[in-house]
DNA sequence: AAACTTTCCAACCGCGGGACT
DNA sequence: AAGTCCCGCGGTTGGAAAGTT
């Protein structure tokens, strides 16, 4: 015997549309078989077979039960509803933290984590996980997919290079001298990448907070611990980084994921870096993890052998930019930025 | 209060794989 | 071995409710 729940989050879809709630549009396919929501007299024909005979071929069940619906639509209509031990209504916190657990094992095999709830279909489950779930770990900051931290930050990485890339081209559409500039840029944006990356585990060192009101500024107040961290440990002067965004918003302005700065300050929960940097990356790192070969120490090198604006230095900036630019990728869409933005003025870094 | 947007979830669709012929 | 059938799974859709402007 079947018995439904009487609380209003418990009722069949068709009940629901009864109290005024959803109401799906009825309709038949060609061949006539009827399509939509089901009726309270579809679902008591279907029960009624099944609790007779068993369900046996679903292709086969709808005939001889006098449904004109198709078997996979009844076997839907019986696995996800009608099955009487089907539990309904709000999942538990248990029950939720046991489907973060199990997808962070099993991925979306909605079926295989259904199996450990008992009473819960693999529908219901992946409903709540693409409703609630998902989005719940997204603020915690995790990477709904992997359950790691967020790695929004290669976003970052990849806008950088896009700003190297326009900078190249920038140089070429204007004086020769302004390789300088388009160099400085590209060490100042390799700098300001690797402060990022290091800014999103120093959180997690040392217990900063986001209380940036500025959503253009990735820089937040450090205290004297990091600002300590940055100069002695890293080599790096945070205000002097700061004044590097102030003196060039630019940079901050041409390139959309520059004004999401959200997400990159979010803290990441263990501190680890997470990043996937490895060669199969489709654009080359940006941040060398070797020291001896930095991009910002080679941009610097050219930029102390270039600083005589006669010298035309393209050689050398080709064989630099060349290292780790994707040049058909970038080039294209910043020439056509540059044609629609060309009365900008960010190419003209001081 | 009307218009618009977002959320929610039952139902549908298409595909892959195992069973059967 | 090859072809067909059927089932189960995961992804997506559609439309009403709920929320926001």
């Amino acid at each position: 015997m079947l018995v439904l729940s009487s609380s209003s989050k418990t009722l069949p879809r068709y009940m629901d549309s009864f109290a005024g709630v959803k109401m799906r549009t009825p309709s038949s396919d060609e061949s006539g078989l009827k399509k939509g929501p089901w009726s309270p007299e579809e679902d008591k024909i279907l029960v009624d077979y099944i609790q007779k005979h068993g369900h046996g071929s679903w292709r086969a069940l709808p005939k001889l039960a006098g449904l004109n619906r198709c078997g996979k639509s009844c076997r839907l209509r019986w696995t996800n509803y009608l099955r009487p031990d089907i539990k309904r209504g709000k999942f538990s916190d248990e029950e939720e933290k046991l489907i973060i657990n199990l997808h962070a094992v099993l991925g979306n095999k909605w079926a295989a984590i259904a199996s450990h709830l008992p009473g819960r279909t693999d529908n219901e489950i992946k409903n709540l996980w693409n409703t609630h779930l998902r989005k719940k770990l997204l603020k915690m900051g995790l990477d709904p997919v992997t359950h790691r931290p967020r790695t929004d930050h290669l976003n970052l990485l990849t806008s950088l290079q896009q700003i190297l890339a326009a900078a190249k081209i920038v140089s070429s559409y204007t004086n020769p001298c302004d390789i300088n500039n388009a160099l400085r840029l590209h060490s100042d944006a390799t700098q300001l990448a690797k402060f990022q990356l290091l800014q999103q585990n120093m959180f997690q060192v040392t217990g900063a907070t986001t209380s940036n009101s500025d959503p253009l500024n990735p820089f937040v107040p450090l205290n004297s611990l990091q600002d300590g961290f940055l100069n002695d440990v890293l080599g790096l002067n945070h205000s002097n980084l700061q004044n590097l965004h102030h003196d060039d918003n630019s940079l901050f302005q041409i390139h959309p994921n520059f004004q999401n700065f959200e997400a990159l300050q979010q803290p990441t929960k263990d501190g680890s870096l997470n990043a996937d940097l490895s060669p199969s990356n489709s654009l080359p790192n940006l941040v060398s993890a070797s020291p001896e070969r930095s991009p910002v120490k080679e941009a610097e090198n050219v930029n102390a052998n270039s600083k005589d604006c006669s010298n035309p230095c393209s050689t050398t900036f080709e064989l630099t930019w060349g290292d780790f630019m994707d040049e058909d990728a970038t080039e294209t869409y910043w020439k056509g930025f540059i044609d629609q933005h060309s009365n900008q003025t960010w190419s003209t870094v001081p």
